[in-house]
RNA sequence: GGAGAGGUGCCGGAGUGGUCGAACGGGUCUGACUCGAAAUCAGGUGUACUGCUUGCAGUACCGAGGGUUCGAAUCCCUCCCUCUCCGCCA
């Protein structure tokens, strides 16, 4: 959410956003509505004033008369407070649903666009492996080596589910084990989440919980979802709290199953393991003092760098255009690993997004810091993809695929996994 | 899941429906004493928002949200969390 003072005195920069966010907002009934808002605070404060000071006036003892005429007044008070509180209620209730249509600033490097085809492709690293053979994708191969169950996992959960077997599960904890080192090495304090969250640390953090589109699980009567991101448990880590930025940024790090409804994705593009209804992710999570959210944003995505180029897959980086940012982000680059599989001749998929949120995920959960004037103020919080296995396991057996259907298992994986190759 | 106890400021811990933003103790800050320190003494010490503005005034906040009342930290309801015991389990 953005500040609403900042909604009334930004308005033409508010409304160039949302034209390039190309979404449907309206900032003008924001504003109408704050300003509203502040005139009922006014009034309410100088009623409830009245009230403590005729409470007050009958604190001694007192002639009856005089304490029937006080009381009396205070019953009229109390009733305009009532009538006066109604009419807040309904304001605010109307000023939050209309300010948190309203997106997150975009950073102004952002690339403008409307959809994700506009994103702003800006380095690639690693070769694209070319294969003397027709490449297989990671289906066919997972089948091939009996690594992946679609069919009985349907059977039991439904469709878009599956069951890891044999070399693919150890590969899972592979991953896993290999994400951690990189993260701990730089700072960040491991943990495995929750993957439960409550309705309200799934809104704040910018989800939506409920609802046909919505792409959460909700635990029906109990408040509560299964998380689609550790970025929810991680971000609800400090929800409503002042977190200690003195001596620098948090850096969380947070294991987690993803679980996400996916509802009527399919086709080609989401095939296989691409897009499930659960997967593991490793996730980085940041709390930041606002100067610092820049090159954090810069660090996190280095680090995302390192772990593929480390894993020995190809990928590129782009530049989040405007259209695709998303409410919360400020600005994002995603990583599209090479697979070799998808499409008719291979190619890019997302395998990991890192955004600054800046202060925007921060005010709806209030997350705030002391800053070295004594001022509390929002903290900015990032989030960024270490590892999404199940796509990361897409992209290892996809490029390092041998003739003979074999796959190999890059050198930085082998003290992990154990082995080397998969092979029957 | 069942039974019980509890949640108050930086910490401990009082609090009869009005004199409670909250006793008392600790911590901490300022000043005095001292060459300096300790001890002692005196005074101050919450947060947020709003309005005039070097300060002051107002409003809100005693786990959260509702309710009763002219008036709630105090009474009632719901929820959350912590602790103890029992049950169940990994």
């Amino acid at each position: 959410m953005l500040d609403f003072k900042f909604i009334k005195d930004n308005l033409d920069a508010v409304r160039e956003n949302i034209k390039n966010r190309n979404v449907s907002a309206d900032p003008e009934k924001v504003v109408s509505l704050y300003d509203q808002r502040n005139a009922v605070i006014q009034e309410l404060e100088e009623l409830r004033r009245q009230r403590n000071e005729n409470a007050g006036k009958m604190k001694g003892k007192l002639e009856p008369e005089l304490r029937q005429g006080l009381i009396e007044e205070g019953k009229a008070l109390k009733e305009k407070i009532a009538s006066v509180e109604e009419r807040m209620d309904v304001l605010l209730k109307e000023l939050q649903a209309a300010a948190v249509l309203i997106p997150n600033m975009a950073h102004p490097d952002a690339p403008v666009g409307k959809e994700d085809k506009d994103n702003l492709e800006i380095l690639r690293s690693g070769n694209v492996p070319s294969f003397g053979f027709k490449a297989k994708d990671h289906v066919e191969l997972a089948e091939e080596m009996d690594l992946v169950d679609f069919e009985n996992a349907a059977r039991v959960s439904g469709s878009k589910f599956y069951y890891l077997k044999n070399e693919a599960v150890l590969l899972e904890l592979a991953l896993t084990r290999y994400a951690l080192d990189v993260l701990q090495k730089h700072g960040f304090t491991l943990t495995i989440t929750p993957d439960i969250a409550r309705e309200e640390i799934v809104e704040g953090v910018g989800f939506n919980p409920r609802g046909e589109e919505s792409n959460i699980y909700a635990l029906e009567g109990t408040g509560t979802c299964l998380v689609g991101t550790a970025e929810i448990t991680l971000g609800g880590y400090y929800a409503g709290q002042m977190v200690d930025l003195s001596g620098g940024p948090l850096l969380m790090a947070g294991v987690s199953h993803c679980f996400r409804r996916e509802a009527g994705a399919a086709g080609q593009y989401s095939k296989g393991l691409y897009r499930v209804h659960q997967f593991t992710k490793i996730e980085m999570f940041a709390y930041c003092k606002p100067e610092d959210s820049d090159d954090l944003l810069m660090k996190l995505r280095s680090i995302e760098e390192e772990i593929f180029n480390g894993l020995g897959i190809p990928f590129r980086v782009v530049d989040t255009c405007t259209g695709d940012l998303g409410g919360p982000a400020y600005r994002k680059f995603d990583l599209e690993a090479w697979m070799p599989g998808r499409g008719d001749e291979g190619d890019w998929g997302e395998v990991t997004s890192t955004s600054n949120c800046t202060d925007y995920q921060a005010r709806r959960l209030g997350i705030r810091f002391k800053d070295e004037d004594g001022k509390n103020r929002y903290a900015h919080t990032l989030n960024g993809t270490a590892i999404a296995v199940s796509r990361g396991i897409i992209a290892l057996l996809e490029n390092y695929q041998q003739e003979d259907g074999s796959i190999r298992i890059p050198e930085a994986l082998v003290p992990y996994t154990g082995f080397s190759e998969i092979r029957r």
